[in-house]
DNA sequence: GGTTGAGCTAAAGTTAACTTGAGGAAATAG
DNA sequence: CTATTTCCTCAAGTTAACTTTAGCTCAACC
């Protein structure tokens, strides 16, 4: 009777991971912690990733580079299909969907910025009670911690 | 010999500013304590505000609401004038300044978005490495602490 | 087959922009 | 004149998104 093969899952480490995508080891984990990847794990607990980890990495990158927070990008990637590795169509339905949010941001801030300069030279000296400052304005007021550019989280 | 009448400095009390910005009260402390607003004090410590002062703290709101740093912003209110109260001009110059940045961010916001689509239809799993979205996409990578949307601090 | 590099976990630290709380003084209202 | 309300300072807490450190296991190379 041979010794039996160990099927050790095949796969990408983290550092490899790391290499592939330009994040930190420390990110990667962390972004597992957040649910946001979900590596296999050899039988002494190592993680391994599949390429199609490259891109959802990737993805989640670019959106965060756009201003959306993991919370958004949890939403979103869990409209992914869970039981096969993402189509492109999968992946362009999802870019579609943080597109339009993305279109808004930038209507709201072009919005902005137009109307800044009109209530800088407006007498009222309150610019947030300015006529021309009104409530559609103003972006996002709630919760402590640091101000994000821009919006609540899309409606997804 | 009359009892000396306390010259005591007018102005609006913090709570009035709190009232007049919708700031809290604890955020225009923080805010003196940033360089952004310095107010006088009466003989027995408390601050007293200036009118101009709230649409100086009006003007913190807004470009912060557009996603500048209070760095940002108190680099931008050096400029102003100290020794007199900013005139109307003042404050356009100021705003143009804003307004030229915020227009470069909308400017790199659109690109990042109409890239998004390219990336995720190419064949490369890693976006950040795609030949389609090149270093200029990058929006920014250093420092810890909370990713904010697009840009360094403006070069003012 | 030992040593060096890569991984792992868990806990604590970091930054930004504030808020909250403790403990006390002063201004205002009745 | 007492009771609120407002203000003050200083220290510590909060959130997001990570990084750093400590202490240990495992894998890979010569």
């Amino acid at each position: 009777m041979k010794k039996p093969l160990r099927l050790r899952p095949t796969g990408l480490t983290i550092g490899q991971i790391a290499d592939r995508t330009g994040l930190a080891v420390s990110a990667i984990r962390y972004y597992e912690e957040q649910g946001l990847v979900f590596p296999d794990r050899t039988d002494t607990g190592q993680r391994r990733y599949a390429r199609s980890d490259i891109r959802r990495l990737s993805f989640v990158m670019i959106t965060q580079g756009m201003g959306f927070s993991i919370a958004d990008i949890r939403a979103a990637l869990s409209r992914l299909p869970e039981n096969r590795t993402p189509t492109k169509t999968d992946w362009e339905n999802l870019s579609a969907l943080f597109r339009s949010e993305l279109d808004a941001r930038i209507t709201q801030m072009q919005a902005l910025r137009d109307k800044l300069d009109g209530c800088i030279g407006c007498g009222c000296l309150s610019l947030t009670n300015c006529a021309l400052y009104n409530k559609d304005d103003r972006i996002r007021n709630r919760g402590q911690g640091p101000r994000f550019l821009l919006g609540d989280t899309p409606d997804t």
